[in-house]
RNA sequence: GGCCCGUUCGUCUAUCGGUUAGGACAUCUGGUUUUCAACCAGGAAAGAGGGGUUCAACUCCCCUACGGGCUGCCA
């Protein structure tokens, strides 16, 4: 038995349009690990890169759904070192814009999708599409339309009232050229009239169309410009594109496109149409459930690792496995493990991955990721002091965060300086009782080695002495060092603050009355 | 209307004819603890409905219901 690898069509080079000649690699051939440790006894040279593609249409931001589709095609060539290339589809001049191709470039850089050559606009190769309808014409497998959009619109209506097929049927299929009229005319493929073409899906299985249900459709409209049902193919056929992987809202387009594939002879690529992502309810993902654009994840501080690892999950699946790295996602990343039905958005299973994704990050390049971050959702940048200050205390950071903003709020006593200001939980565990104890307390601190043990130590033996437990001190201490009631613990906020800044702040927090007063007017107020 | 696709715990999913239907997130309980978190232990929680096929069906087939998609000189 052949592993279905080998169905993998190869790059025609004579075929393809000169605009993707850099595209066509020279006869390399490359295959899944598994087959090049000769689990298989094929012939390697019967493979040949995987090559996929991203074509979204600028019309807006990168649609989160969008991205995963785009996620879905990188692993799926990076996993098999083949190439992802990236077509913008342009073809709709009246709703694309510049600023969509550039929101769609910067979500697509910020998860980290790298894609191989430049970014093709479908728009440019207009000459080229028209030539291969004018081909098709000229072979007879299209034909000139001269019906009107009227008389088109009168024949659905008709068909509706009669509940009938809506499916448009040209008078004009079979006119020999001396009895076509000088008017305006839409060029039309003859799609086959009878018998069922089959969609080979890697996904959605076999599924069978009967060609009754396939239309001829408008391949260039009556001002010569291409349609996308033949920019697409023609495009996906130049650029070597072996696996279309897409929405599976395509999935019925893949017959009528199947049909100019078939009519040009060209291999038609791997298909597999991906379910859409859903919002919690079960709808469509739109705006009333929250952010669907790419960016607004960046902006809300989630690490493009952790979205990565997310989307990847959301529909797929490899076994039990929830949590996995970059590699492991390019080396598992399969057709097969996709699952059929729509998956539904859930952000606190987002988070919890995100949270494992910054605890396993390296220090330094979470620094640099928050800094990104800072910068993408328009906030202060670090000043170094500070950024020095949170790559020390990264390692207690990490741990408990979930997203940039979480961990940033944690980290509020290593960027503040003094005087420290408590916010209004903090404050009311500043109470005189309590600063009484901490005035206490920080003489015995400046006499203590600053090191973990001994400070454990010294802590343990002044609550004794005091008759108190510890949980009664650390509130007050957490106040007096981060002003804040939720901190990392009070033993690694002392170590990474050192002793100087620690004693300063705790003994700021016993003198200052400026801090007292709000607090006691604050609770008067109450 | 016609055609196509889908339906396992609240959510994401495993299962590829024989399982006490497993895992993860969320949730609940208990433990630990220095708040939150983290961590440990445990609990509750699922095959849309109805027919077949079979010794045996979540798994295969059909019907229904519900959800989604396509049916453009949009993409």
């Amino acid at each position: 038995m052949l592993p279905k690898h080998s169905r993998y069509h190869t790059v025609d080079a004579a075929h393809a349009c000169p605009r993707f000649a850099h595209y066509i690699d020279s006869g390399k051939t490359l295959g899944p690990s598994w087959l090049l440790k000769g689990k298989f006894p094929m012939p390697v040279e019967t493979f040949k890169p995987v090559v996929t593609r991203f074509a979204p249409s600028p019309t807006g931001y990168l649609h989160i759904g969008g991205a995963r589709t785009a996620l879905f095609n990188w692993l799926f060539a990076r996993g098999r070192g083949g190439k992802f290339l990236l077509r913008i589809e342009d073809t709709d001049r009246a709703r694309s814009t510049p600023e969509a191709t550039q929101a769609i470039l910067q979500g697509m850089a910020w998860l980290g999708l790298d894609h191989d050559g430049d970014v093709i606009s479908q728009f440019d190769g207009a000459e080229r599409h028209a030539a291969v309808a004018h081909e098709l014409l000229a072979a007879g497998k299209a034909y000139k339309c001269y019906s009107t959009q009227d008389e088109i619109q009168a024949f659905r209506d008709a068909a509706k009232a009669e509940g009938k097929s809506t499916l448009f049927h040209s008078p004009w299929r079979d006119v020999a050229a001396k009895d076509q009229p000088d008017t305006p005319f839409v060029i039309r493929i003859k799609a086959p009239q009878d018998g069922t073409t089959i969609i080979k899906d890697e996904v959605q299985g076999d599924v069978t169309i009967s060609n009754d249900q396939l239309d001829d459709m408008v391949l260039l409209r009556s001002d010569g410009t291409p349609v996308y049902m033949l920019a697409v193919v023609v495009d996906d056929h130049d650029m070597g594109v072996t696996h279309v992987i897409r929405g599976d809202d395509h999935l019925n387009n893949a017959a009528r496109q199947m049909t100019i594939y078939n009519a040009m002879g060209w291999d038609v690529p791997v298909w597999a149409h991906i379910p859409l992502i859903f919002g919690g309810d079960g709808k469509k993902l739109s705006k009333r459930h929250g952010a669907t654009g790419a960016e607004e994840y960046q902006v809300m501080g989630y690490p493009a690792s952790g979205m990565r690892n997310y989307l990847t999950r959301l529909g797929w699946s490899h076994g039990n496995d929830e949590f996995f790295t970059d590699a492991q996602a390019k080396e598992w990343f399969d057709l097969k493990g996709i699952g059929k039905s729509p998956a539904r958005f859930d952000f606190k299973k987002l988070e919890s991955l995100c949270g494992q994704h910054i605890a396993q990050t390296d220090d330094a390049a979470l620094v640099k990721e928050i800094t990104a971050f800072l910068d993408a959702s328009g906030q202060p940048a670090l000043s170094d002091a500070q950024s020095n200050g949170i790559l020390n205390g990264m390692y207690c950071l990490k741990e408990r965060a979930k997203t940039f903003p979480d961990l940033l709020e944690k980290a509020i006593f290593v960027l503040s300086k003094r005087p420290i200001v408590p916010n209004e939980k903090a404050a009311k565990n500043l109470d005189s009782v309590s600063r009484g104890i901490l005035s206490e307390l920080t003489p015995l601190l400046s006499a203590v080695s600053w090191d973990r043990d001994s400070l454990e130590a010294a802590l343990n033996a002044f609550c004794k002495a005091k008759g108190t437990k510890f949980g009664k001190l650390a509130g007050p201490l957490r106040a007096a060092l981060a002003g804040r009631a939720v901190t990392p613990s009070v033993f690694d906020m002392m170590l990474v603050l050192e002793q100087e800044e620690s004693l300063a702040r705790l003994t700021q927090a016993t003198v200052d009355t400026a801090a007292t007063k709000t607090t006691v007017s604050r609770l008067t107020a109450l």
